[in-house]
DNA sequence: AAAAAATGTTACACTTACTGTAACAAATTA
DNA sequence: TAATTTGTTACAGTAAGTGTAACATTTTTT
């Protein structure tokens, strides 16, 4: 899954939480509302949960909760919650040798700044800020 | 080929071009001093040539040159000439749908100022800085 | 005019990554 | 104990990236 697709998703999915909540939503329930594959929501939110954002329960009456309220739920958390990698990906396999200058080390210095805008940027926008741009209404502030 | 390896195959091929200014120097010999496929290289230097950063020749005595003073030449025009596709790019496909909210627009609107800003930031750095940073030497200024 | 040399472009096989789904173990409730 | 739900793994199918080769086109030299 792409970073946007894996981003756009957890945040159609808590924001979905975010309408309902209080009461847990199953994987199932989640995909019906939100046209994402149940089994694709697991895996996210089973990445949310490690990351506290989401509570998950199983079994029986089980389902996802959110654990944070929307206005303290930032992009930059749900975005490192979800991806290991970083966003502008790095191919650097061959780009060095030859003529000993450090091209390397250069292009993975200014990915890397590039990166820390990225996040900068994202850390300034909190889920409730999405969903009042979205017109979406929250249970939970 | 990623946008990154793209850039730094680009920047290493112009580099080596401000290096040995201002004799042609053919997509063979730039391969032999940098490493990078021969035809890989004419593809991304016919790119670089449309955008008027460098200059081709063909036949006898041909090859590529710099058009432009290193310090003349940012990253952005580079990453511009060579990539079509956006750094950051955005898949959308099947995040809109079923519950009515632009989900779509929202994340086209943040990935695009996200684009702007990693430009923004590549407008500022020219090849005589990089080479500068890397400590090569040019014939150009 | 012909041959040689170089770019420009297309094509292709190979590999890698992405995608969607299914399957099933683990946990929880009734 | 049975039913339900998450968590995780696996896998087939598709798409994208990679490296290279081939060859047409252009230019220079003889």
């Amino acid at each position: 899954m792409s970073v946007s697709t894996k981003l756009s998703s957890s945040v159609k999915a808590l924001c979905f939480l975010a309408e309902c909540s209080p009461t847990p939503k199953t994987s199932k329930e989640i995909a019906e509302n939100t046209g994402i594959n149940a089994s694709k929501l697991r895996k996210l939110l089973s990445l949310l949960s490690k990351s506290k954002i989401v509570k998950s329960n199983q079994g029986t009456k089980g389902g996802f909760q959110l654990l944070k309220s929307p206005s303290k739920i930032h992009l930059q958390e749900i975005y490192c919650a979800i991806e290991d990698r970083k966003a502008f990906h790095l191919k650097v396999s061959d780009i060095n040798g030859y003529d000993g200058y450090d091209y390397l080390g250069y292009f993975e210095n200014l990915f890397s700044n590039i990166q820390i805008d990225i996040e900068d940027k994202m850390t300034k926008i909190s889920l409730l800020s999405v969903m009042n741009d979205l017109k979406i209404e929250t249970k939970i502030k």
